[in-house]
DNA sequence: CGCGTTGACAGTCACGTTTCTGCATGATCA
DNA sequence: TGATCATGCAGAAACGTGACTGTCAACGCG
């Protein structure tokens, strides 16, 4: 390349680069020349001398044996989606990396920095990145002392709560919840949140756990709650697929919706504006969450704000739809309170 | 890292490597070092010195302004899925990047291989990177003479036959067909195939074709198609949501399915199942296609068949459920003819 | 005893950039 | 006119690895 355009190694560099003290016309001369050739320079030795490779990891945490979770709920893909466009809008690119803590892949890739979605405690990875100086944020407030550079999440008490409150305004007696046994700080959260509620305002607690990750448990779970001596008279859900599974063993035990039972489920999936009846859902946002992860974790990679951790709080958005209202539908969206702005 | 352990660079990369004639003291004694200091070899390094560096381009090829479609269609999520599993099991890493010819991105990372999903005529980055001599695997029957190293893809025609042959059995006379306008190979031949179908039978098609990439627009064109003069009474949808949008408007005009019409979408969605009535779906298997897709450009990287273009055949699967049977239904599966075994 | 062979490493180069330093050349200025 | 200085570019080091090549000792064998 520098031999064809008649120039040294520097002036081609400089050139493309726009550094160095070149005339326009060297510039220009070097420019054509290298695009006639369709010259592209080598990235693997820009990131050796750079050491910045433009990579961003991103991992999403699995329960199950499957390596990825990305279809399992809408959420991860939106939220994949939006970190990818954030990313590359800032010249970076993803790379999909599996959770698991086996070394020969994740070292095989020179990344500039990590996107963890929903650590879990102690994540090996998370530490052996960390101890190597890059940047780590991960979607979902860390559990523990897992020690990642910044973090975003919702506020997930202040959702549950909310939805708990228009459940009640809207004449549920006795509420009930559909949740998982894992461990994550989302379920965490979410349940123990219900718990407090229900000590509240006096309540048993009327839910039942099943494994997240299963599809059938999940439909297994919805039956078991309904099926119940103490059968709630609504029932909030939270999981994606929880809105079509308690909607079918509703039709199984001849319970209408909204009538007999309410329903909320968080879901970011479109299909429960369009079920009979829609359901009421709760979005957690994704694609504001992917953007903020990426914005975070790039002002980190580039040094832009290195004087503190980040935890930044997405607000969370309520979708209101026939299930949990007994009134005549009205579809207007109303946002539950959500602490912090954006 | 030589240092500490007190022997030469040589004897680490070989050590590490398993290569050289080193006695396995040597090699643990360097082992045992380098796990202590936590030393990982750099990426950039090696991908320089070995012109490889175990990552895979992903791109899907989309129509509207955002840069990616993973979360429009569960296929994509799917196929992305399977694909990155699959190239894990071989240690290489996917990277997603956009399908724009923006050059920044692309040439800033250095790829052993790339996989375009669904890509259009003349696609410009992959004429790039087939010049730079990298292999190119396309989910989807290249366009034209778009110079892919592969390919992977179902035969689309004979399964929309096979349908339209399954939706004539269960009694259906006015076959209707909800398709896009975009240009695609998928939409092109799914189409074509219909309309030699209808010839060959001797029925006026019927269809509607409406911006895929558009959901409002799907809800739109499936109420203009049951709102014919010429209604048909079966209708099938090249796309993952125009079940629900199709059933939705079958209601509003009082239609029941399967009695006044059949219902039949290519979806790899699992809330088909419990739609009310469920509806009968076309899967592509996607996560067959992603996986055969990492196995062949893996393959080509590594030249273990570079002999030939290798273009692969999935069979597709139609899963029958309550929307396409007069009768009562009975929840079996059966595939269309697949010309091709796997 | 001489010679080839083998084991066990160390030395060195090259991969293709970026970046720092250095060297001419011509212009400016005292 | 000689000193200073900006300009325009070339040279060379370094990034960390992998693949050769080289060296030196020990050893077997005729």
């Amino acid at each position: 390349m520098a031999a064809a355009a008649g120039v040294s190694i520097t002036t081609v560099s400089d050139a493309l680069n726009g550094k160095g003290r070149l005339p326009d016309a060297t510039r220009r001369h070097v420019r054509e020349v290298a695009d006639r050739l369709g010259y592209r320079p080598s990235a693997a030795a820009r990131t050796l001398r750079t050491g910045k490779s433009g990579l961003i990891g991103l991992t999403v945490t699995t329960y199950g044996d499957e390596p990825f979770t990305f279809t399992e709920f809408a959420y991860f893909a939106e939220m994949a989606r939006a970190a990818t466009s954030a990313a590359l809008a800032r010249g970076y690119a993803l790379v999909i990396l599996p959770a698991t803590s086996r070394h020969d892949v994740w070292s095989n890739v020179a990344l500039d920095g990590t996107v963890v979605i929903d650590p879990s405690d102690h994540d090996p990875v998370v530490s052996e990145l960390v101890r190597q100086g890059l940047p780590v944020v991960s979607d979902g407030r860390p559990v523990g002392s897992l020690p990642v550079t910044a973090w975003v999440d919702n506020d997930h008490e202040a959702a549950v709560l909310g939805i708990l409150d228009h459940l009640a305004d809207a004449g549920a007696r006795r509420i009930g919840l559909l949740t998982g046994t894992t461990t994550d700080t989302y379920t965490h959260l979410s349940t123990t949140a219900y718990l407090r509620w229900c000590e509240r305002v006096g309540q048993d607690p009327v839910y039942e756990a099943y494994p997240a990750h299963d599809p059938c448990a999940g439909a297994v779970a919805a039956d078991r709650l309904l099926a119940r001596p103490d059968r709630p008279d609504a029932v909030y859900g939270l999981f994606d697929p929880n809105g079509t599974d308690l909607l079918a063993a509703a039709r199984r035990y001849g319970l209408r919706v909204p009538e007999d039972l309410l329903l909320v489920c968080c879901s970011e999936s479109t299909v429960y504006a369009s079920t009979e009846p829609p359901i009421t859902t709760l979005s957690l946002k994704p694609r504001r969450i992917g953007t903020a992860v990426i914005q975070v974790l790039i002002d980190a990679i580039e040094g832009l704000n290195s004087d503190q951790p980040v935890e930044q709080v997405i607000p969370t958005e309520l979708i209101v739809r026939t299930s949990s209202q007994r009134r005549p539908p009205r579809t207007t969206v109303s946002p539950p309170r959500s602490p912090e702005g954006d």
